[in-house]
RNA sequence: GGGUGCGUCGCAUAGCGGCAAUUGCUCCAGACUGUAAAUCUGGCGCCUCCGGGCUUCGCAGGUUCGAGUCCUGCCGCACCCA
């Protein structure tokens, strides 16, 4: 096995021009990008997840990739193979758990074929999957049970996971409707939720991040994450010119054609961001009750749409937050 | 010029005379075991030995044990009549 076992993680938050750092590494050192992104996996939805354009011409410079990754086939942009980006329909439920299988496999593959693996993507979770080897329960999402516990408050969800597992209950957010139901789902299941060993960070010194580069290593690799740290002025530019871009591109077209393929709204915003926002703007649903009341009478549908671009916005930076909080969180 | 209404902590809102004062948004911080762009928590006048202390509701007075809440005047804004 030798060396071949070196695989290169590139994080940061939305905006942080990931991706183009990816492509480069990956020209230079003769790597392979497997995208960490909890959006981009989806067909159609393009511009509001910020794919890199596919390249026009298909096709991969030697040696090809194996068609049992995963069954995926990457696509490629800027000549590099682009891995778990557009595999799935939006219909489809997806999960951490499915993606660590597939990108596990993808990741073989590559090393296999004595090329780099760069993990690049923003959702730390599904990065924390592979990098820890998080061994996720084998349960599987009983819809009919989620549907019924739905139902009930928190507080009845937090004592019925007391009562089945109390160490779980322990440690969880007693308040997370999602997170308890889970729990249970597991605990119904398996008896309890096993407790996760997560391999403690070989990095000295990582917790300053971001910027940060540090090494870490599972059972079957080894890592080198590095995470892109802009100032919180630059960031937040950056999302704004991409915002007001992505929307002169045509991102109102885009949730339009999904919809009209025949996904609910409700299911539209559950993907979040501009997800969200647009469906209540093409519903005529945008609220204007905190705009001032002099703007309010302008009332147009320039208006409008000021007013939705700005909420995308925020919404962005809400997110990149919730993304530095992630990456920078103690294990 | 006359009439009416309104001025509350960034914005927007609530507030029978007992209130440091409601709610939403923004903002700040945080969590995260198969939804993670999701989901969730805390903070948000100032100070604090966390018991409390101090200063607030356009401005200035007044009535009251007590006023954001009532009265008077002023300033500002909105609308209506001229």
């Amino acid at each position: 096995m030798s060396i071949l076992n070196k695989i290169l993680v590139i994080l940061g938050p939305t905006s942080s021009g990931k991706s183009d750092i990816a492509i480069k590494i990956a020209k230079k050192f003769n790597g392979e990008i497997i995208s960490a992104d909890s959006r981009q996996i989806y067909r159609g939805m393009d511009i509001g997840t910020g794919k890199t354009p596919r390249d026009k011409k298909l096709g991969f410079e030697e040696p090809r990739p194996s068609r049992r990754a995963g069954g995926i086939e990457p696509w490629t942009a800027h000549g590099i193979p682009h891995y778990m980006i557009d595999i799935i329909s939006p219909r489809t439920e997806y999960n951490v758990a499915k993606f660590k299988k597939q990108a596990e496999k993808v990741i073989d593959d590559i090393l296999q074929r004595r090329k780099l693996p760069i993990i690049c993507g923003g959702t730390g979770f599904w990065i924390q999957a592979i990098v820890d080897d998080i061994n996720f329960p084998e349960v599987k999402p009983d819809w009919r049970l989620r549907k019924k516990l739905e139902k009930y408050p928190t507080a009845k969800l937090f004592s019925m996971l007391k009562k089945m597992d109390p160490a779980r209950a322990n440690n969880i957010d007693s308040k997370n409707k999602v997170r308890l139901i889970r729990a249970i789902e597991i605990c119904k299941s398996i008896g309890k939720v096993p407790v996760l060993d997560v391999i403690p960070s070989a990095a000295e010194g990582s917790s300053q991040i971001p910027p940060l580069t540090s090494f870490s290593r599972n059972d079957k690799w080894m890592f080198l994450q590095i995470g892109i740290k802009l100032s919180q002025q630059e960031l937040h530019d950056n999302i704004e010119k991409r915002v007001k871009l992505r929307f002169k591109q045509g991102m109102i077209k885009e949730v339009r054609n999904l919809h009209q393929q025949g996904l609910s709204w409700k299911k539209i915003q559950s993907f979040g961001l501009a997800y969200f926002w647009i469906p209540l703007y093409l519903q005529k649903k945008l609220s204007f009750g905190e705009l001032r009341a002099e703007a309010r009478k302008e009332k147009s549908l320039a208006l409008e749409k000021r007013w939705l671009i700005e909420k995308v916005i925020r919404a962005e930076k809400n997110y990149a937050k919730r993304q530095i909080t992630w990456f920078k969180r103690d294990k």
